[in-house]
DNA sequence: AGATGATATATACAAGTGTCCAATTTTATT
DNA sequence: AATAAAATTGGACACTTGTATATATCATCT
């Protein structure tokens, strides 16, 4: 990201910024990610070349911008003091609404990018940092005698394992089930 | 890959895979991913580069044929009818193995390159591939109720998770402490 | 309204990518 | 050793990428 997002962000900047990530979840649409060229956005979002890049370094850069973009709805709510053991079920719970919100897009998404290509896995890196970051902050203790980062990394992984499953690779199923098939995942941790 | 490795390979083929993928493993060594371009390839291996788009897509292709070489060291042995608990932490030591013969070339390329890069997600996407693979023809059927690909994820997930984090990430763990750590993360499944 | 700092724009450029093709060399097989 | 198939080669090509720079336009503040 060459623009920094600290700063006090302008008008024109807020604008340049949500014409390009709307053009990439568009093309997303339409066509793979690998296909999709910086001029193709450019033209849609109606901004010279030099405008993109004086945003992005590379179209990576603003794919990752637009899952931002798009996680950032996670973030809304701050939790209280909770069990330790639903902190994870909170989290997988954020996770499937923030999903099912946007499963017309996924669905899209999903039939034009394989489910092991450069897009999903830019999606799951980016889902994956965020979900540690969120468990980290409320996982300061195990009663287990493992590492911490070993078990945050675990809770993670199975989390965002069962999210992918049900929305990527459609298999629809109800919060209530994705809870059941959690608590049996990740035992008695 | 533009090669059809099912054919009878030529001893010219061989020399030329060999040689790509040998440069591609000195090149790793000394810099990042990003910043390998195909002419440096093919200068090192002495090859032009008709030869390399001959046999691959792109440096991306050839990063992946890396990795089916050096992965391939893995499935020498054939397991006999086993206890089911077992295979996982059989699946830990073989890839426990392969990692610690090649620790060295490992701890070169993370000098050079980030965790969370294209290089170790294309080697964590291939592993994730040959575990899955590995498990399923021998989940056929779980205690619990759970479907079957949710828990050969989970494994899969947990135990290159543990490798990743004790080879990419620098935390020396004996082959019985991982054991152990194995079996308290996967629980009673 | 005018000054100032941020943003947008046009244009040019070097470098890398991936494809294609026709000629040549190497290899496997008889 | 002759033959046919497979692999290598050099060169040309269109295209994309990312950078750089100078100028113009916009937004915000007093």
């Amino acid at each position: 990201m060459k623009y920094d997002l600290n700063q006090k962000i302008t008008r024109g900047a807020q604008r340049t910024l949500s014409a390009f990530t709307q053009s990439m979840f568009t093309l997303l649409a339409k066509e793979s990610f690998e296909k999709i060229k910086v001029n193709e956005l450019c033209e849609l979002s109606n901004f010279p070349r030099a405008t993109f890049y004086n945003y992005f370094q590379d179209k990576y850069d603003l794919l990752n911008y637009c899952w931002r973009v798009l996680a950032d709805q996670i973030n809304v709510v701050e939790l209280t003091s909770l069990d330790h053991k639903e902190i994870p079920m909170q989290f997988f719970d954020r996770a499937y609404d923030l999903l099912s919100e946007n499963k017309a897009l996924f669905d899209q998404i999903m039939a034009h990018n394989e489910v092991d290509g450069t897009l999903i896995n830019s999606f799951s890196s980016y889902m994956k940092t965020v979900t540690r970051d969120y468990l980290t902050q409320y996982f300061n203790q195990t009663a287990s005698n493992l590492p911490i980062e070993l078990v945050v990394n675990h809770f993670s992984n199975t989390i965002l394992m069962l999210i992918e499953w049900i929305f990527l690779t459609n298999h629809p199923v109800t919060k209530e089930q994705g809870h059941q098939y959690l608590r049996a995942l990740l035992g008695n941790l």
